[in-house]
Order: structure tokens, then C-alpha cells, then sequence
DNA sequence: CATTGCTACTGTATCGTTACAGATTTTGTC
DNA sequence: GACAAAATCTGTAACGATACAGTAGCAATG
């Protein structure tokens, strides 16, 4: 048992500014780097006490394992990727989406990469990449079809994800959602609750899964509770708010009239309440409008306007722990959520902000 | 010259499944390793014509560099690291930042890692972390303070990074700001042009540096222009939009009242104009008020506000040029920017958001 | 005492890349 | 034609970690 072997690392004590390494510990403890490794993984033919001293040690000198030696050796990146379109930014959803995200992962080894692309392209893009050079150990993806390319060849491939939103193609896969259906069903209650009997949904974009969704919710709620629906198909929330305001200025002139409003944005609501007050109409007087909305902005400036909170942060949370049980190996119909709608009572001076 | 060799590819095809190496490359062109990875790098002692057929084949098997080799073997992570607050989510600046910052990291190697912390903690926390474990190439850091450890730290440490607004230390490092000078005082212009003349400040925390630019700028507006200051330091862009309402609320209820405002957020406005209209006055008519923007709700909603729109997304643009132009070694007084305010004219029909 | 089995530990090879120090061939010079 | 100087190309080692196949020591077994 002399020096020159190369896992014992005593002939080379190693440089005291750099970072510490296996062989730091290896060193330092006078065991082989295998032996390290093995130890601070708690392999069971560790003794006992020789895996108390390495933690102790590795501890001490705050050894954190090199990502890129794991990477190369196991294929393990510790990484997971958010996919976004660069145009979903419309008001914002990405930042509490990050947050939340971030809250979780701020507790385990991984890192969060934003991967973006232009949504004009190919959806697949990313998921190609990340696929193709193993970037990331599991995927966050959004902007969810009921038949989405991407699930099937994440699914196909064995590539960990999540989804925001549901789809329908019978794979059982990990995802959040917000009860959408019950969003528009609620809302509809609260609007015929006040009277109104034609109403008007800006729906999502037909493509995405919640656009049937909410569409669903929206007829339910009007055979339910007995109100009619005012055509509004031409344009969706993402659309342009010009485009929206524009539009729903129009229909508000029209004979076609509506008298309540079910909004699916929160961005999208200000551009119909523009709308509505161009036409010479009054929300809360000759509109009832209830909307989804992601700040509090709406509740302060146009308190006639009845908001239902969706919080955007908590389902980056949720998506988070999903990816993450995902890559472990859960099954993914335990990785399902479904948050549901918590309508807001009007402003009031003790509500935290 | 026989098989036996380990740089010399020839006697292991590679797996055909498995995403292609330079061994790959070097087994098909029957060149060594070495050369591929010389040859792919366009180094000197490479002829021409082999470095023509070395690219043509990486080109043709989608040949991408293991980052994790990179990395290992040279420390190079290309990675860029935003940091953040969990907090600083007040009405989203992240989002259009992130957008921003993608933009530029789309067309290169970087990818874009985000790195939150809790402010409540120890705001060195993330850079020391990326400094012990070699994270990122480049930092991007926001809620600049005049003296600002981080930034310290960073140069001593020869990181590479950015900041989103200015410090005053004497040290000349890359950043990006807005001129926050200029908008209080235009702000003040506008407003007393509108004969405004008791003048309040909806501030920034004290600590950051652009709260002393913006209260420059408002003093000097105000000397200019000829108008006095209403104190209200005692909450700032900072605080819950809740207190920020009941504190405005009371001081427009007092014999202080301010007849114009400046109002350094736009999630602060609204809180402000809350409490004008709790306090039973008016925008437009009361008091006047100019306001940072970063979206277009308030023009909808109040086009009384004058609002001037501070484009984030540029920000984010500019910074990541600014990074990666720091870590290709630049002089950093060439990567610095300002932007200027560009008040906006009231809502009309043509304006695209 | 030889054999077996167990516990605790270790060396080697490898992931993909690049720095470095050759090696080989071609070209140029006198 | 001999020799030096370029011009090209290549093998080895190393970055830090881990899978795998050992080895050494010791106790139990017959």
C-alpha cells in the first residue's frame, strides 16, 4: 500500500484555493475517493463510523458535489426546464410562475433553466433539444392542446414533464390545471344571480385544452341557471387588447348586446371594460362582468368588476413537486392537481396586498 | 498505427442510438479526437480542407458539445445567472425581463439560469453560492444599492455580472438603468405645467440606488419648475399596496393634501389612486399624477394618469449583452447603458399592445 | 487448517472534452 | 541530398464523479 496509486489521494494533498473535492475529503480522511463517494451516499458497505467521519468532514469543508462530474459520469443534470413561449407575456404569468417554481426547487438539487422559444415556430423545438442533448432532467410546459405533440414525444422518449393544463389523448401524465369549467359555470351563477341573461365569454384560444374547458363550464352554467349566450368567437385572449377592445366596442353598439361578461384574463377584461365605456356603457350598470384576475389592479380600480383569483404561483409549486415526483418515479396519477376557482369578496381595507 | 490506440476512434463504432461525440466524428472522418475537437475550433495547425470535411460531418449528425465535458474540463458552464428576490414580485418585473434576456441568450450558447433568494435573507447568499460551485460564467443582479456588496465581491472575485441600476462605489462595472433622474423630473414638468404646485414623491426603499436619482430629479424639477414638496417618506414603492393606499388616503385627507403626484411604480399608483378616491378626490380633476408604467392598464383604466412606460424587456436585453460582452472580456465601460423615459400620449384607438 | 462468507474498503475504467507535448510528413534551403 | 522549419495530425492525461469488479481482513464452519 504505497503512494502512487491514484484513487488514494494522499501523495497529493490538494491545493488549498481551490474548491474541495472527493479527493479533498479522500485526504483529509486518509480513505480511498471510492470509499468517499460511496459514504456520503450512504451505501450500505460503508461501515458506520467511517460514514459518520466523511459527512463530518465533508461538512466541515463544505463540500458540494461538482455538477458537471455528475453530469458526465451518470447523465444527470439536476436540471429542470421551463419552456415558455417569449409571447406568452402578456401581463405577466411568468413571473409568479418563476417564483413558485423557484420556492420549491429552492429545497432540492436543481436548478431551474428558462428555456424559451418563439412560439410562432415549432413547439417541439425545445423539446427536442432537450431531448437530444439532455439538458434537463424534467420539463415544465404550458399552453397546454388536448392533443399536444410534445406530451407524446416526452412520453414516448421517457423524458420526466408536467403540464400546465390538461390534455386528452388517454396518457396518463403529470399535470396542474385550474378548474376552468368551474370558473365559467361560477361565474355564470354570479351573473344571473344579478339578472343578466345574455352573456359573453372571452374564451382561450381554441387550440389550448381549457378553451373547451371553459367553454364547457360557460354552456353549463347557462342551461343551468337559464341565461343565453352572445356569439363572441372572432377573438380570444390572445388576441391584441386593441383588438379585444376594438371588437367588443363593436358588440356593445350592436343590438346583439350582451349584459354579462365572463372574462378568461385578467389583461383581457381591462381591454373589454375599454371596450364597454367607449360604446357609452357602464360596468355594474349596464354590464355585469366577472374575470379571472392575476393581480389585485382590477379589484382597486374598477371594484364593480367581480374577480376570481388564480393563483399562478401556487401552480408553479404544484408543477414543481410534480416534475420532481415524476423523476423520482412516482406514478403519475399522483402527480395530478386541480385547483378550483376562490372568488374574491370586494376590496376592503384589511386585505394584505 | 494500429487499433489499439484510445484517441483513434477506429476500432469502436459508436452506438447508434446514443447523441454523436467527437469520437463519432473522428470515427467517420478516421480522424483522431484530437483534431476533431481542434478542427471544430478552427485552430491554426488544422489544414483547410480537413476542417471543411470535420464541420461538414458535425453538421450533418447535429453534432452538439457535451456541456458537461466542456464544463469538467474547463470550467466553462455557459450559464447565465439571474438572481432574484422571491419578493420583488409585485406586479411581475420579472417576466418581460426574462423575455428580455432570453431574446439575447437565444442566439448563443448560454442558457439562462435563475437563482433566487429570499431578501429577507442574505442577499450574497446567491453570489457566494455561484462563486463556491462555479454556477454561471455571468451574473445578473437588480435592487442595486449604492454601496453594494455583491458588486464588490463579484470584481474582487473577477466574476463577471451586471446590474440593473448604478452603484457608486468607484468601481466601473457593467449595468443598465433607466434614468430615473429624468423621469421625476420631466414628471414635475408635466405637473406643473397642469399648475400643480404641492408636489409628493411615491419613493423607492432608501436603500436602493435609484431612490436618490429620483429624489434628485424631483428636487431639481421642483426648484425649476417652481413647486414645493410634500413629505410622505414614511412609505415607499416597497410597502404592501394596502398601505400605501391607507397612508395616501390620510394624507389626502389632510391639510397637506398634495395637488400632484409622482408615483415611482405603477403597482403603487394604483394603490395611490385608491386612496385619492377613498379620500373622496379625484385624478384629473384634485390632483394630477404622472406614473411609471410597466404595463398599459392604467392608460385603459385612468387615462387621466399621465403614465410614462419603462420597457423591461429592453432592460433584459441590455443586460444580457452586457454579461456576455463582460465575460468575452470587454472593457466594462463600454457596457454600460441608460435608457431615457418616453411619456406616453393618451390612450388611442391606433397604439398596438 | 483450509474453506466459506461476510464486512469494509479500494483500484480501474469511463463519461466528453481540451491542454499539452509529441509525432509524422511535407516543404524549403543551401 | 542533408537538415531545418513548417504544417498537420495524434496520444496521453486530466477535469470530478461513479459503476463495477475486485481485495483484505476476519469470523464462523467442519
Amino acid at each position: 500500500m504505497d503512494g502512487k496509486t491514484k484513487n488514494r489521494a494522499a501523495a497529493a494533498p490538494p491545493p488549498d484555493g481551490a474548491r474541495p473535492t472527493l479527493k479533498t475529503i479522500a485526504f483529509m480522511t486518509g480513505l480511498g475517493i471510492t470509499t468517499v463517494s460511496r459514504a456520503l451516499k450512504d451505501a450500505p458497505d460503508i461501515g458506520a463510523e467511517t460514514k459518520e467521519r466523511v459527512r463530518l468532514v465533508a461538512k466541515q469543508i463544505g463540500y458540494q458535489p461538482n455538477r458537471a462530474g455528475v453530469r458526465l459520469r451518470t447523465g444527470k443534470t439536476n436540471v429542470i426546464s421551463l419552456v415558455l413561449t417569449l409571447e406568452e407575456e402578456i401581463m405577466g404569468i411568468t413571473s409568479p410562475m418563476v417564483v413558485g417554481i423557484s420556492e420549491i426547487l429552492a429545497g432540492t438539487q436543481y436548478h431551474l433553466v428558462v428555456t424559451p422559444y418563439s412560439s410562432t415556430k415549432d413547439p417541439l423545438g425545445p423539446i427536442r433539444y432537450i431531448l437530444d442533448t439532455g439538458a434537463a432532467d424534467g420539463v415544465i410546459i404550458s399552453r397546454t392542446e388536448p392533443h399536444d405533440a410534445r406530451v407524446t414525444l416526452m412520453t414516448e422518449r421517457r423524458l420526466p414533464f408536467v403540464t400546465h393544463g390538461r390534455t386528452e389523448m388517454g396518457i396518463v401524465h403529470p399535470f396542474h390545471d385550474f378548474d376552468n369549467e368551474r370558473f365559467a359555470y361560477e361565474a355564470v351563477r354570479r351573473l344571473t344571480e344579478r339578472g343578466r341573461r345574455r352573456l359573453v365569454l372571452l374564451e382561450p384560444p381554441p387550440n389550448l385544452t381549457f378553451h373547451a374547458h371553459m367553454r364547457t363550464g360557460f354552456e353549463r352554467g347557462l342551461k343551468d341557471f337559464g341565461a343565453e349566450a352572445v356569439s363572441f368567437h372572432h377573438v380570444n385572449i390572445d388576441h391584441s387588447l386593441v383588438a379585444i377592445r376594438d371588437a367588443f366596442e363593436q358588440l356593445m353598439r350592436s343590438v346583439e348586446a350582451p349584459d354579462g361578461i365572463v372574462s378568461g384574463s385578467g389583461a383581457g377584461a381591462v381591454a373589454l371594460i375599454a371596450g364597454i365605456e367607449s360604446a357609452g356603457k357602464k360596468v355594474g350598470q349596464d354590464v355585469d362582468m366577472v374575470t379571472k384576475a392575476p393581480s389585485d389592479f382590477l379589484r382597486w380600480l374598477r371594484p364593480e368588476v367581480m374577480t376570481m383569483y388564480e393563483d399562478i404561483r401556487l401552480a408553479g409549486r404544484e408543477l414543481a413537486k410534480a416534475v420532481i415526483g415524476h423523476i423520482e418515479g412516482k406514478p403519475p396519477e399522483t402527480l395530478q392537481s386541480l385547483s378550483q376557482p376562490e372568488f374574491q369578496r370586494p376590496m376592503s381595507k384589511s386585505r394584505k396586498v
